[in-house]
DNA sequence: TATTGTCCATACGGATGCGTATGGATACGC
DNA sequence: GCGTATCCATACGCATCCGTATGGACAATA
């Protein structure tokens, strides 16, 4: 974790920051509390440096948002692309994804990104991308486990669209007990 | 629709707001760009007064958006009163209760609610209580369609997760689009 | 050691939005 | 018609955050 410099990371000249340190730290904050926990100044105060290295690293606030989106986007579709080479056993496979959307920190961070970018066409094209992605992914799986394609579709749209709301539901429950019902509801859709 | 004043309307006295229409005016912002663009001036502007006006009905911005939140629910949880007289059929009430979720104007709503409230513990309550009503009526009707109270909750919580995620989709569909799919997924959960 | 490149600190200007203070306008009871 | 209550306009101080300008610290290279 922390890429530290460019070029080399011998040993010391503390608190450089990266390009990616900044996005990481963004990342966070704006799954505390929204969009607009993304301050120059704060980000500055957590990573222990000043504005002076935001504005060295990038142009200005939007072009750093911008860059934000992308980032979550690639590790939101990392999930996906880590659970491709899993074993030929599309049930479990199912379930692995599933488990691997309720487990990653990025849980949480989509109603942020979704109240964020929902007005916005450009922002709301790179989300739309990324459910594109991680829907196609599991419609295949179940295609793979033996549905046609429309009930496959339709499966995993449920599926997804659960894994989603699974986000927003503020019920205080363990996360044992998340993983445990959507067990019993990936059975639910892998039944007849 | 705009409550005037609070005895008479009589006729005369342009632009007199009153606190519910501060509240429909910030639902309304809250809806397009998240808590961030429920400014004072903003919505001021938007109601053609004054800043004057606010700071007479509210004591500032946090109460304000207390009041808002509560608004919210108020406003979220009648859909599911408004259905509670519905004919005796629960398949269809459940239809009913579905495309009320959908196609209601606070349909969008739900990402900003939640990104908003998501790490404050007093406000995270209201949503909460706002997903108990809503899921527990939707159980009860699962319920009343036959099914043993945890197969009932099972598939209640897939529904309403799925009409939550639907909101938060950012795929361009026609309403008629996605009723129609909720409908198919509907008859999944009725299934066996 | 001198030089260059990388990264950050400091200090400032400007914009924006919150909250307050105060007075004005209109409607209503008497 | 007069006083009072209701509701809003105007103007201000204040804090916060963005972006820039400028110089300094440190490492690498020669």
């Amino acid at each position: 974790m922390s890429t530290r410099g460019s070029k080399q990371a011998k040993a010391a000249m503390p608190d450089r920051q990266s390009r990616e340190s900044w996005l990481q730290a963004a990342l966070q904050a704006l799954a505390k509390g929204g969009i607009d926990q993304v301050r120059v100044e704060w980000l500055a105060r957590d990573l222990g440096v000043t504005k002076g290295s935001f504005y060295w690293h990038f142009k200005d606030r939007d072009q750093f948002l911008e860059a934000l989106l992308d980032y979550w986007a690639e590790q939101s579709t990392q999930t996906v692309i880590r659970n491709r080479s899993y074993p030929d056993d599309p049930p479990a496979r199912i379930r692995a994804v599933a488990e691997d959307i309720v487990r990653r920190d990025l849980a949480g961070m989509d109603p942020h990104i979704r109240s964020w970018t929902q007005y916005d066409p450009r922002r709301a094209k790179v989300v739309a991308s990324v459910d594109k992605l991680r829907f196609g992914f599991l419609r295949d799986l179940f295609v793979a486990a033996g549905y046609p394609t429309d009930e496959a579709a339709l499966r995993a749209q449920c599926l997804y669209r659960y894994a989603l709301g699974e986000q927003f539901i503020l019920a205080r429950e363990s996360k044992a007990q998340r993983l445990r019902r959507m067990h019993t509801q990936i059975d639910l859709l892998l039944g007849p």
